[in-house]
DNA sequence: AAGTGTGATTGAATCGTTTTAATCGACTGG
DNA sequence: CCAGTCGATTAAAACGATTCAATCACACTT
């Protein structure tokens, strides 16, 4: 029972050029070939085979797309920016979930490959450039997300950390805070060492002022409770006064332990900011105060990126673009 | 620069068809062979070519998963279920997101009929049986997802939705609320009206207890953010004393709602519970009693069920599975 | 020494679609 | 009436990995 471009031909008495050209490109041929074509490929199910299709081709109609963690509404977001945008090319998105795992990531890159993608768009975790590079040498175009190479070496996408880092932390020290603390981890992330540099150039500009650095084993909420926990088990005096944290999943979790025995009053005691403005901040406990990345145009742009980086071939300019964040202000820190 | 079986093996002095071997069944090719093939694998950097290898076997190493918003906590959650299990299985999951909308879905479908994938997951929207009939006559299996087909044709992993729906208007009764309203849609989503049966049958049990419905076009926090505000533009007589949302995302929007002008208490005024327990409902401004799915475990079985359907072929058992859903009682509704 | 078995390797056919050069008919203008 | 053109169609050659029957080399048995 299975239906080839042969039988379909067979039926429609034409040669299996002609089928191939009612598909591809009708106006070549006449309307009723045309016709009698498609009856065949309706009376028989017809559903041509991709796989032979790609292996013609040389190239896949799809871009692989590998996240840092589809919990993380940014990342879903910014996927669905890159799905629209991918769409209007002819273009689909196959989604990866590296985890934040070497290994899987490597897993998908290899898969992307094996498939011969159009192009790959990556959140990087750690130190993967030479992969990457590897990857494009062998004829893959790649944009790295929410992370800029340091040698410009890459096409990338990503939104000014550093300057969100000191944003969020300035407002925190113009509210009157003192003693900060910065949650977030595993530095092995590019996004969570450049906010932690910002915000300690914030901080050092501040007379008086601490930072200290509360390290967690990933940006999860999960992660977020276990590091709120840790500062809810110390003596009223010895916690801080002001808490930023490197994405919101995190804050959200640190403010379901500072919540948890209700004897911390946020932002009365502890002032509390985030950071991505994912939707479920404004619906949290304490509408959450954050740095707002503009996601969705961001896997946009990225496309637009790797698109153009097709187009150039191997040795044409890599492109970086970097966005403003934006301070969001919410009941967290004092509305 | 295209590198192929053919140049590996030309380099290492050997017939494609030990290449093949050394990459597949490598115990069947001598040891030294095998080292002088990778060598020159390594050395050339060839990666297999993926289109080539489904045209010949037939099938792709992958299973389509379409769902109906990626935005939503509860599918990716039942996406990272199917992709652990898959990926013990030696498959790949390639997610799709069909946005409630029949032309997206329908356009997942044909792709991955194309890809000639392993297998189909769905959670359909609307009636999509006949088209789904089809597909699977054609080869591919196919399970519902979060829905169970009427005619028991379809295998299918859900929960009990009417159950649900009962469980969450039986505990808003039980505190006492007797003018309830439902807030979801469409109504052509299967889940919406079986929840909202559930919930007529709770109430009609409950003497002087009465259920309007406020009719959503979406699952999504924007649309609960209406319903919230429409009922917030009614004189404080007229509104309901309960809402129950057909899932947690909706019960968000209509808490911000409520919120919002800070004049209505929940739970005090009205009282709110969710369904699907994501993860952000025990962080909501007020911690949100829902409906628990096992998301996690519904992707998983729902692989296990597809491989089952697989190996049975065509004429095999449909099975159908249903979880019972659990009650989550947090302060949205009175602690 | 002939025959038998075994393990390693090979060569060619195959999967299904796309593409290109070639062919065919019919028609037009000189 | 013939050369030339044009549109529609065809046949065959790709694409690259897998697989299976055939071959080869070599050791072991009788």
């Amino acid at each position: 029972m299975v239906v080839s471009v042969r039988e379909v031909a067979a039926l429609a008495k034409v040669s299996v050029g002609t089928v191939s050209n009612v598909m591809n490109r009708p106006e070549k041929v006449s309307p009723d070939t045309v016709e009698r074509v498609q009856a065949a490929i309706l009376a028989l199910g017809f559903v041509r085979n991709d796989a032979a299709r790609q292996l013609r081709a040389g190239r896949s109609r799809s871009i692989g797309l590998v996240v840092l963690d589809v919990g993380n509404p940014f990342f879903t977001d910014l996927a669905r920016g890159a799905e629209n945008r991918a769409a209007e090319a002819g273009l689909t998105v196959l989604l990866g979930n590296s985890d934040d795992d070497a290994v899987r990531e490597n897993a998908y890159l290899d898969l992307f490959e094996e498939q011969r993608v159009h192009g790959v768009l990556i959140s990087p975790i750690g130190d993967t450039t030479e992969r990457l590079a590897r990857l494009r040498e062998r004829g893959t175009p790649t944009v790295l997300l929410d992370r800029q190479a340091e040698n410009r070496n890459f096409s990338s996408v990503s939104v000014d950390d550093p300057a969100g880092g000191y944003t969020a932390a300035r407002h925190l020290l113009e509210r009157g805070r003192r003693r900060l603390a910065f949650v977030g981890g595993p530095a092995s992330l590019r996004q969570v060492t450049d906010r932690l540099a910002g915000a300690r150039s914030a901080v050092a500009e501040q007379a008086g002022a601490t930072l200290e650095v509360i390290e967690t084993t990933a940006l999860s909420v999960l992660e977020g409770r276990r590091a709120g926990e840790s500062v809810m088990a110390r003596a009223a005096s010895e916690r801080p006064d002001a808490i930023f944290a490197a994405n919101d999943l995190l804050a959200m979790g640190v403010l379901q332990a500072l919540n948890m025995n209700g004897d911390v009053q946020v932002p009365g005691a502890i002032a509390l900011i985030g950071y991505d403005d994912i939707a479920f901040a404004s619906a949290a406990v304490v509408p959450l105060s954050s740095i707002r990345q503009p996601s969705e145009l961001i896997g946009h742009t990225a496309v637009d990126l790797l698109l153009r980086e097709a187009a150039n071939g191997a040795e044409g300019e890599h492109e970086q673009i970097v966005f403003q964040p934006e301070l969001i202000i919410r009941a967290s820190t004092g509305g």
